[in-house]
DNA sequence: AATAACTGTTAAGAAAAGTTAAACCCTGTG
DNA sequence: CACAGGGTTTAACTTTTCTTAACAGTTATT
């Protein structure tokens, strides 16, 4: 069982603010709008929030005003700004009152939940920060958190499962990857179905991975698969 | 015991670099920051470090520029590259130079942090894995983590129980491999049945090498195999 | 020489893996 | 709300790998 991420949004703009909050609400986050720092504030306080979402610049009490105080009380809450376009020591000061991650509008509404999603998914697993992002290996760059495998400068988008899959095999290259453990750490269940369904991206990995000859993917029969980097 | 960790940070903002700096220093990482990529060199080449943040953009010598620099003195030191967001051909061309990870600013410090301390630690447990596994006997290479055996420039491929067994014949060249030994290694099992299958891998090998009169694989009986190579 | 344990070899059968394509399932869009 | 497109899973079929069986030949032992 997952527990709700409700967010707390605080923008006196009305009419964005009641977007945000609405679309918000649709993808399964319970969303409170209040239209400025002061009364963000006293409802942090008097509810339960997972997550901030602040606008810089708002009456009453600007939106720095208001992570300060926020952090006095929860050190840990995951707090996002929304800034005016320009405005670089806006950045910096938010950093020092502790800011996870900035939006300069104006921005997308996809784009705000895609930030959202990726700074829960940080700081719920602290697990995840063994996570080197960028390999090389033969003529290969991957860069993990852009899903992108490149070649020769070439870029090749890749799908969610094929790069936690290739990350996987990078992170033990030379090594066996065991069928198992990347089956549980991807598809967090190790059933008949979705070793097959693994089978299926590994084939579709060694055709990436087939214009390097110093690049193998190999099978070790019974037990998982192996990136192996000759040179 | 542990060893500091001493960063070097290149970044010309001079208000980013101090209040990284301090973080940093905080976070009980000491770390000198220079203004530029020259300095930055100057002061590595002068200086022990053990990780370099570099920003990409900076003038006097670009990121990409001392990363190859410091490459070509050390080989191993992680670095991670501070990148302005929607620069695609430059994130293109810099991770050939070898780095480990790199942030789109803006960014949060937290996620800095957890960068580093996620890239020190893949590469200290990450300096042992080299086993020796390129083996030549006769006029074969036997490539064990490849699975392959090349006779001639001919490549064959061999199944992972072909290989294992053939390394453990490898390491023991000239001496007999004890049956219990490598049923136990290979099998995790000494049972009449998986030695029988062993005898017919014994057979297989045999007919790969039998293209070379000076290598043969004899039995000893009632105690195992010897992979014997005269000249 | 007879016997029993051990080894050599080949083939059949079962399990795992390779591959391709269709089905399914979201999510964004009109 | 239907539709399209992309990503993922399921299905179907093929090939490879490993084990087991069957039978033949060897070696040690009495």
């Amino acid at each position: 069982m997952k527990k709700e991420t409700r967010i707390l949004l605080a923008e006196d703009d009305k009419n964005l603010g009641n977007i945000l909050k609405a679309y918000l609400e649709a993808k399964g986050y319970p969303t409170v709008l209040c239209p400025n720092g002061k009364i963000a504030f006293e409802t942090f306080k008097r509810d339960k929030f997972d997550f901030c979402v602040l606008d810089i610049m708002m009456p009453e009490m600007d939106g720095f005003t208001v992570a300060e105080k926020i952090r006095k009380i929860d050190k840990d809450i995951p707090i996002l700004f929304l800034t005016a376009k320009g405005m670089q020591e806006d950045r910096i000061h938010g950093f020092e009152v502790g800011a996870d991650d900035y939006l300069t509008k104006p921005f997308s509404m996809e784009e705000l939940l895609l930030r959202i999603k990726a700074i829960m998914r940080r700081s719920e697993s602290n697990e995840k920060t063994n996570t080197k992002s960028v390999f090389n290996f033969g003529k290969y760059t991957f860069e993990y958190n852009r899903q992108v495998l490149i070649f020769n400068g070439k870029e090749n988008k890749l799908t969610s499962k094929e790069s936690e899959l290739l990350k996987l095999l990078c992170e033990n290259m030379n090594n066996v990857l065991d069928r198992t453990v990347a089956l549980n750490k991807i598809w967090f269940d190790d059933s008949y179905f979705n070793a097959r369904s693994m089978d299926v991206y590994v084939t579709k990995l060694r055709k990436y991975l087939k214009e390097d000859p110093n690049v193998e993917l190999i099978n070790v029969h019974g037990v998982g698969f192996k990136l192996v980097v000759t040179k």
